[in-house]
RNA sequence: GGGGGUGUGCCCGAGUGGCUAAAGGGGACGGGCUGUAAACCCGUUGGCUAUGCCUACCCAGGUUCGAAUCCUGGCGCCCCCA
């Protein structure tokens, strides 16, 4: 093992915080393998980069030659972590809990190493839990110690309700390290109040208590709200190259610095440069943010396949022609096609209204020609074999069915 | 247990009997500009092959020629008192 003090460095770089920070250099200097752990509550199917920020994080600490144990909230996201937002979650049901577990067990090994991950639900010991148990837990915690959590105490000032069982859930959580015994805990700035509790509750129960890693959030690429599934702003692991290049060009200028930090493996000290480049005007905006899509696809697929997605990109973006890979849909076409109905069908638009809207805007082209407005009805010969363009990045192929033509 | 308040479109939020598919803002989407960024400008934002029709203002009934707006019951949420 690398000496703590260069462990230390590792593990601290990108981190928001470390607490307390000598605990963890204290924890590495014993030189044997330390438990880190990190929980993600299988609330939607498919990961994205904002998870990948601390399952990095994990990574290195396998590296370096560390347990890692990765927790799948299936108990947990029965309650609903409320965290950062300000109304209760809706519930799940177990079956979907299931299936997002998979997915998310699957897709974390695309960062871990699969040899060296234990992967454990946390239904495994919280659900066997009697009442008397929750309570002794429970009198671990006052009710101010968990006002203190900023949600919590926006909603209850704000009136906005919050139910018993949320209150419950730094509980569980902070159980979920007692029953590792976890070294460190990592998690997003939003998570410090729950790590915290994880720390307290294990100090409470006579164990060693957890150092608290936190990472800073990633925004999604809206560039303002935390990367998330229900936002639409995620670049999920399993995207399409092509389709990762795109959403990661479509990133504020300012988060492209951010996403190099936390979601590339460039070393510090270039992404440094790139920083200092970008404000003195040096480096273009437009090269570094191309570069920074290069660099993620080529982690969640292959150097080759950033190259491509590159090539797709300025095709369409740049030269203004067609993407080469245009899904093709043979379908019966009548004489005359009502074009909205007929976008709807392709999955272009989602209802005729919509088609009719962006006909209406002059957002629909057919065979490179904007469909004027107020034309819903075209003839099938002027459709057959054309490419369909809905906004900038929608296309499709249509073909008749009938084999006369 | 008692009293008061509130529930509107993706979100926030006006609207207290007809002029309301519902002001305004945000978001989103389309167009322009560009570096598919940001900022800015314009437009759209319930469904429907549509100068019209249908469905909508928590739910179910009711009053009325006519209700998001009034009444009754239910449900949810918030506040105060106990």
């Amino acid at each position: 093992m690398l000496p703590a003090a260069e462990q230390l460095r590792v593990l601290s770089s990108g981190t928001a915080d470390i607490v307390p920070r000598d605990a963890l250099l204290e924890k590495l200097g014993r030189g044997t393998p330390l438990v880190a752990k990190l929980g993600v509550d299988p609330t939607a199917p498919d990961l994205h980069l904002g998870h990948a920020v601390p399952l990095r994080k994990l990574r290195q600490f396998q590296d370096l030659g560390h347990e890692v144990v990765l927790i799948i909230g299936d108990f947990t996201a029965l309650i609903g972590d409320p965290s950062g937002r300000n109304t209760t979650r809706p519930a799940l049901s177990e079956h979907d809990i299931e299936v997002n577990a998979q997915t998310y067990i699957d897709q974390a090994f695309k960062i871990l190493d699969r040899s060296k991950t234990t992967v454990r639900r946390n239904s495994e010991w919280l659900a066997p839990l009697g009442f008397a148990d929750i309570l002794r837990l429970t009198s671990q915690f006052t009710v101010a110690r968990i006002l203190e959590r900023d949600d919590f105490q926006k909603r209850y000032r704000d009136g906005v309700g919050i139910s018993l069982h949320e209150f419950l859930y730094p509980v569980a959580q902070a159980y979920d390290s007692v029953a590792i015994e976890a070294d460190v805990e990592l998690g997003g700035t939003d998570q410090l109040f729950n790590l915290l509790a994880g720390r307290e509750l294990m100090g409470k129960l006579g164990l060693e208590a957890q150092v608290c890693l936190t990472l800073p959030l990633l925004e999604g690429t809206d560039g303002v709200q935390k990367m998330s599934k229900s936002y639409g702003n995620y670049v999920g692991l399993t995207d399409g190259a092509a389709d990762v290049f795109g959403k990661v060009m479509s990133i504020p200028d300012e988060l492209m610095v951010k996403y190099y930090r936390l979601c590339t493996s460039l070393p510090v000290d270039e992404v440094d440069g790139i920083e200092a480049g970008l404000a003195e005007g040096s480096l273009h905006p437009n090269a570094v943010k191309r570069r920074l899509a290069r660099e993620i696809v080529g982690l969640y697929h292959s150097p080759d396949a950033a190259a491509e997605a590159e090539a797709a990109f300025d095709r369409v973006f740049k030269d203004k022609a067609m993407p080469d890979d245009i899904p093709e849909h043979t379908l019966e076409l009548a004489e005359t096609v009502h074009v909205p109905a007929l976008l709807k069908e392709l999955g272009l638009v989602t209802s005729n209204g919509e088609g009719r809207r962006m006909i209406a805007g002059g957002g629909v082209r057919i065979g490179g020609e904007v469909l004027p407005a107020g034309d819903f009805d075209v003839p099938a010969g002027q459709l057959d074999g054309a490419v369909i363009q809905v906004g900038k990045r929608k296309f499709a192929r249509v073909v008749s069915a009938s084999a006369t033509r």
